[in-house]
DNA sequence: TATAAAATCTATCAATTTGGTAGGGTTTTA
DNA sequence: TAAAACCCTACCAAATTGATAGATTTTATA
């Protein structure tokens, strides 16, 4: 299951993306069109920021604005950033990779190997969703 | 991620499909086996019980053995058991629906969608692999 | 240059979940 | 009749989640 971290920074993304060329929007505005709680969406936008899909302008007039285009925004991107691995163990993960304790070896983990079927089955799915193919309903 | 409950619970299946027919396991050769926390292992089979993969045997000599076919045994369904919905949010879900409430409408949630397709694709990938797919190596 | 508006930074917090452990009680059967 | 298993209830510490609060910095413009 996705965090509510991960389906607000979706929302906001979305948001950002279904404004006109060049606009920036303020958190408050994202927060209020989106429905997400202000201050939590303050510590997503940084996330977001940090991990440059947006960027923001400060000061008076400043706001947030999408730096990446939105057929170049997965679901699979943003489900690492906020919720991490995408595999269901750890041993089956690309960018998470961690042994299994439990297994003596790594031969001998009879998950493994299904797990990392089911790792590439899924993240093929979630790079096609991106925040575009979200807004065309 | 699977929760560990998930993973001893598919390390114990395999386990017990991988003796010979007709075999009794007790907990203690589960665990030892399969390297899992014996108590925990325990209330897994328990909860393996209660869901009708396995049956038990009590007294002296008894112990667990499965009632379902490792062909019949699927990832889907022991995530379920252990971890609950398969989709990402609860508005995308087939066994475990519920409403989101930052969406005003139900139509006008914007993720569920493609959400909903993540699941389709999950779940196709989740119920083809099974207890005995898992052991030919 | 003062000031208002906005992002940014740093803490804190309560509630829930996770991954167990402890210690029995109950039932079966050699 | 005692051993050996299942079964049950409660508890616990640590981590995570979903926020909230308040102070600080940056910037446009009147």
């Amino acid at each position: 299951m996705l965090s509510h971290k991960a389906k607000y920074a979706l929302k906001a993304l979305l948001y950002l993306a279904e404004q006109e060329e060049g606009h920036i929007s303020k958190t408050i505005e994202i927060a209020d069109g989106a429905n997400i709680p202000k201050k939590f969406l303050e510590q997503i936008l940084l996330d977001l920021k940090r991990g440059r899909f947006v960027s923001s302008k400060q000061g008076k007039f400043g706001g947030y604005y999408l730096i990446k285009s939105k057929n170049d925004i997965t679901l699979a991107e943003i489900h690492r950033l906020f919720d991490g691995a995408i595999a269901l163990l750890p041993c089956a993960s690309l960018n998470f990779y961690e042994r299994c304790l439990d297994c003596k070896t790594e031969e001998e983990c009879s998950l493994r190997h299904g797990l990392m079927i089911i790792r590439d089955e899924t993240l093929k799915a979630m790079q096609n969703i991106t925040i575009a193919s979200l807004i065309k309903k």
